[in-house]
DNA sequence: TCGATATATTGATATATGTCATTATCTTTG
DNA sequence: CAAAGATAATGACATATATCAATATATCGA
């Protein structure tokens, strides 16, 4: 997203920029708090998630290096709607938002790479409307797992530190539900686990679950 | 979101759009054909929904004059990630995205006008997320209720093209089981209901349903 | 106006999912 | 290393919700 910007803008982001260290489990920015940065993350792994009621999150997404944490708050109400937590020891640049949206409006090649951003996002959060509400439980923690391997670690056998209940606050449900469905995807020998160890063996089986 | 165009830009716009008349029951695009052109509403209403599985469709929200259907394959993948159908008899203008997209570039208002738009669009999204994943059925069905009444007709004692199968469609879940918490409201006094007419007769209470 | 078709309503039943209680396993720390 | 706390796993049970079948009501065209 950065490639389009020229030297002197560039220079300008990389003047105001803070770097932070999060360890693991650490809050980043909470819901319901002055959104005054633009977040990119430059190492380790954050989950994004809406606190809903009764202390029950759903968890958007999990955001790896270098990608940007883009609240809609930004051009609403310059509040955050979701909270961000570090999942591993992670690093992130922080730019305030006026040098962000002068950038915008100077520069139109950074602000159409902006909206694709943006675009993509909602276009992967219409994906989880779809597997939230017209799934099953198999479907859904088949789509987690799906996405897991595909967008977050790009390995098959990977190793996270995404917990029980962070699964199950990917999926919508129960943590005792996610275990249970983990189980019998491992009865059927559709994945491997051991402790936050995964290996997915029978990826056609998975997907077509997540059809299902 | 117009407001911020010169004279010459609007003229711009004049030439090249398109006006368009559905009636009630067309579809104006639908999901997974070309998005080649941006719409505005001037008359009518219109549902925009994604086709899931199974022939379920999730109602994203009811759009009214003079409001615009962004889809985010605009700056994607050019392509519609839901469709749109009027819900009245309905007056569109269309305008193509290659205008509309030099517009965003050479006016930095425009832009941000819409940057705007998409966001508050998310921001309704992440409350629909909250609706549909964490409350039961007289929740989702409240929140329904109240969004039509204060989002779309803007009055108390309404009147609706929304169907049975479209409440629930909103709301995700059966078209029966939307019927029966309707009943369930009115045995209660909540609301008053004779076939399309509604009328919210208790808001305090629906609201503390829908925060339940 | 009448029949035909779509939409709405209701009840009975099956099933998916959450909750609670209990035990097991892993992690941390003194 | 042992104790304490967190996280994970399992089973029994309650309940929210979908499905199916039947009926009622509205809507539309000839």
């Amino acid at each position: 997203m950065f490639a389009c910007l020229c030297q002197t803008e560039l220079d300008q982001i990389d003047d105001k920029r803070i770097e932070v260290h999060f360890k693991a489990g650490e809050l980043i920015f909470k819901q319901g708090t002055p959104n005054m940065h633009f977040l990119c993350l430059t190492q380790g792994k954050v989950k994004t998630y809406i606190e809903g009621y009764n202390n029950k999150n759903l968890i958007l997404g999990i955001v790896k290096p270098v990608e940007y944490i883009l609240g809609p708050g930004i051009y609403a109400d310059e509040m955050h709607h979701f909270s961000a937590m570090a999942i591993e020891d992670s690093v992130a640049c922080l730019v305030d938002l006026v040098t962000f949206k002068s950038l915008i409006r100077n520069n139109s090649n950074f602000a159409e790479d902006f909206l694709r951003k943006v675009s993509l996002q909602s276009i992967y959060n219409y994906e989880l409307f779809i597997s939230l509400t017209q799934k099953q439980m198999p479907g859904r923690i088949a789509d987690v797992l799906l996405y897991l391997k595909d967008k977050v670690y790009e390995c098959n056998p990977f190793h996270t530190t995404v917990s029980r209940q962070d699964l199950a606050d990917m999926s919508g449900m129960s943590k005792e539900s996610a275990i249970r469905i983990l189980r019998e995807f491992k009865d059927e020998n559709i994945i491997q686990v051991s402790g936050n160890d995964f290996e997915i063996l029978d990826i056609d089986h998975l997907v077509k679950i997540s059809q299902t």
